[in-house]
DNA sequence: TATTGTTATACTCTATAACTATA
DNA sequence: TATAGTTATAGAGTATAACAATA
């Protein structure tokens, strides 16, 4: 029977410290390890087309939003600081990917939107990104990939 | 149908996107949002130790060797720097939680041991952070939880 | 008074590389 | 020469809170 790398660590608790039951180890490390080596490759086509994670989120929720979205949505939705956003939007704004437009019903706020540059990027980076997730997903059939979908989900949705 | 956050995305590409196969971010996305939520709340078990999650993962390193370990083989377990690794290991020999011996075959190395106190103190937080696992867990039956597993392991295998 | 968004400050964490001592 | 580990430096990223403008 193969093993994993959690299944390492388990067997070392095992060897340590018999009276432990440290199954859950085995899903939750198993997401975090999962996760871990995902993350490595995401960023390896965001870093393609020069941009973070945060980046990416940012053009990506301006991309998929129907409606024009303010900062304090962003940094909601993203859970950073209001600080944090004003500096990621004022770093896609130096780059040409989004504009700051003034809003016409509350003069205290903006809209950020995208500019055609960024729409262009973004659709780009998406592509290549879902491709790029396909590919990493091709040691599971489509059977295992909806099955693991699945129970994310319901996992999800006791607790988000 | 109930739905769970990614969904949400998932439908928002769909609209902007209909030419798009996003079928990829339903196992991806999730797994990364799952890991997000973990980590909250597994951070949170740490936090009431006053550990950070390396600080942990270091200690608990040195919990489940049967061997002892070196700095070296610390920051490349942990995937971190050589540089960040001293910075750690400083910080939990000041709180003494770990001791350095100097090693006897090699005179430029040294093993990085648990105190008494680190001991008693890593098996206390281990203990906290398996129930805390376990809880977090609740919301699947066993039976979904070994599929969970399962799947991960096998997505696992093929990757790291 | 409360809220939106920006700015200024300080903090945490890290990688890098220079460095010491030893192999 | 190469390696183990530490130290010093600088950089990235962040939260916090003070701030200005508007609600």
């Amino acid at each position: 029977m193969k093993t994993d790398h959690v299944d390492t660590i388990l067997a070392q608790w095992k060897a340590q410290r018999p009276d432990l039951d440290c199954s859950p180890m085995g899903v939750i490390g198993r997401v975090g390890r999962a996760k871990q080596l995902m993350t490595i490759r995401v960023d390896g086509v965001f870093k393609q087309f020069d941009l973070s994670n945060i980046e990416f989120d940012i053009l990506a929720s301006l991309r998929r939003a129907s409606e024009a979205v303010t900062p304090t949505e962003l940094y909601q939705t993203l859970m950073l600081s209001s600080g944090a956003m004003s500096t990621r939007v004022d770093g896609l704004v130096k780059r040409g990917l989004v504009e700051r437009q003034a809003s016409e019903i509350d003069r205290r706020s903006c809209l950020v939107t995208l500019t055609t540059e960024g729409l262009v990027l973004i659709d780009k980076v998406v592509e290549a990104h879902v491709d790029n997730e396909r590919e990493m997903l091709s040691s599971l059939d489509d059977n295992e990939q909806a099955q693991l979908a699945a129970l994310l989900k319901k996992w999800l949705m006791a607790n988000e």
